[in-house]
DNA sequence: ATCTGTTGCTGAACAGTGTTTAGTGAGCGG
DNA sequence: CCGCTCACTAAACACTGTTCAGCAACAGAT
């Protein structure tokens, strides 16, 4: 059957156009920018064509996100041949915030906009496992100190000190992603902050006296050029802002 | 001049119940769903008279935020009477958190949407001022605690440890708002989740021994009624959804 | 070689959106 | 009573995402 297969072939790499157009708009201008209109003027098709291989929009975009997420999760899995439980996590915690960062606009869709994630047959058959879910591992590691007793007893609960965790390095991503270059807050660098939380959360929580690590002394130093990573000091409005 | 009053007043009335009735589409289903056609028909006008009190949709929606923010600034002010300056960071985070989940729709747009806050002359006036200006009070809750050596030695730095404070109940805020209610991961109740984030950052950065609070183990306890503060389960697509 | 059906795309439309503009009409000051 | 300002309307414009009838190319079967 070459010629059913060239189809499917002619098929699929239309498809990767239509995405790579996509990916292009969205992660320079974001989810408002990209035009059904404007992906189909740059691959030189009809807007209608897009709907032979999206059903919506929104299907489109969440596939490009999930495409490219999947490659972080994996990524995660890697921090796994860390011993220490406590020091995973904070590796964890820096692995995280650093790949929002890069991504913006894919972290703001899946993680900062309502429904961003959807559960998928694909997605829940790999729900609990270490190697493919993020959460899990995270919550994998908590467990871990728990059970070394590097927690302190008030921490017992893998499922809440795991959530607090996350909660504290996508409150340092996403303020990052929303925020940078305000000028109303005197923002400290990205990466100090970074320090600071996941330093900060793991004192907090474990029984390792305050201050024996000298990690921490690192973080708090003060270093005033703030903003850090990203180039551009503020991103543009996603309709084009007021005139 | 009775006449140009009672003008003045009509536009003003009028100003006011386009903003009602932004306010009730706004705070139910959120920014995508306030349909300057929508408002038109509530108040029983063209579409276009809205234009004569609003420059366009953006500015609307962000004096509405801004009205109902003000008030939350204020009442953040109110907890300058606790003496100890820890005790009060936990409950500014405290307070912040519960504003947040009160008016998710305001905090998302504020804070979790880009360029979200605009700093007109009126917000950079109040700029520094803790008592109008939320961070700056932050600011100076921080300091307090550097002050009387409440804090280690490597968190000096009272803008990064505002900074880290602000991401971490802003991460505890924002998870809520948009993952409520994901079957994802076993979420523990907000309430929780809220008191171990602060206990865990004022205790991570604190001198105080770890443990010696009653509240610590409080916060800890497993309480697995998840969800909590908002009564529907998942937050309705901003466009409709697919079909 | 001809018929038949499927597949993949186009062109045009539809129902929405925010926004602009010409025109209208009421009420005011002189 | 005149003119003028102001607030509003009706209608359009440009732009979305999405649908649908039709068409042309191709596949397999006759």
């Amino acid at each position: 059957m070459t010629s059913a297969d060239r189809r499917a072939r002619e098929r699929q790499n239309l498809q990767d156009k239509i995405l790579d157009a996509a990916r292009e708009l969205f992660a320079r201008h974001g989810y408002e920018a990209v035009t059904l209109r404007k992906i189909a003027e740059a691959i030189e098709y009809t807007p209608a064509a897009i709907y032979g291989h999206f059903r919506d929009k929104d299907e489109l975009i969440r596939t490009l996100c999930k495409r490219d997420f999947d490659v972080f999760s994996a990524g995660l899995a890697s921090l796994a041949s860390i011993a220490d439980p406590l020091e995973r996590l904070r590796r964890l915690g820096r692995e995280y915030i650093r790949f929002a960062i890069d991504h913006p606009q894919h972290y703001r869709l899946m993680f900062m906009s309502p429904a961003g994630l959807d559960y998928d047959a694909d997605s829940l058959e790999r729900k609990g496992d270490p190697h493919r879910d993020g959460y899990a591992f995270l919550r994998l590691s908590v467990n871990q100190a728990i059970e070394q007793g590097l927690l302190q007893a008030e921490f017992n609960d893998a499922d809440l000190v795991a959530q607090t965790f996350w909660a504290g390095v996508h409150g340092v991503a996403s303020l990052q992603i929303t925020h940078a270059g305000d000028e109303w807050v005197d923002w400290r660098s990205i990466e100090a902050r970074a320090e600071a939380m996941t330093e900060a959360l793991v004192a907090g929580m474990s029984v390792s006296k305050p201050g024996a690590r000298a990690r921490a002394s690192k973080a708090a130093r003060k270093d005033k050029p703030a903003g850090g990573v990203s180039a551009k000091r503020r991103a543009p409005r996603a309709k084009g802002g007021r005139r």
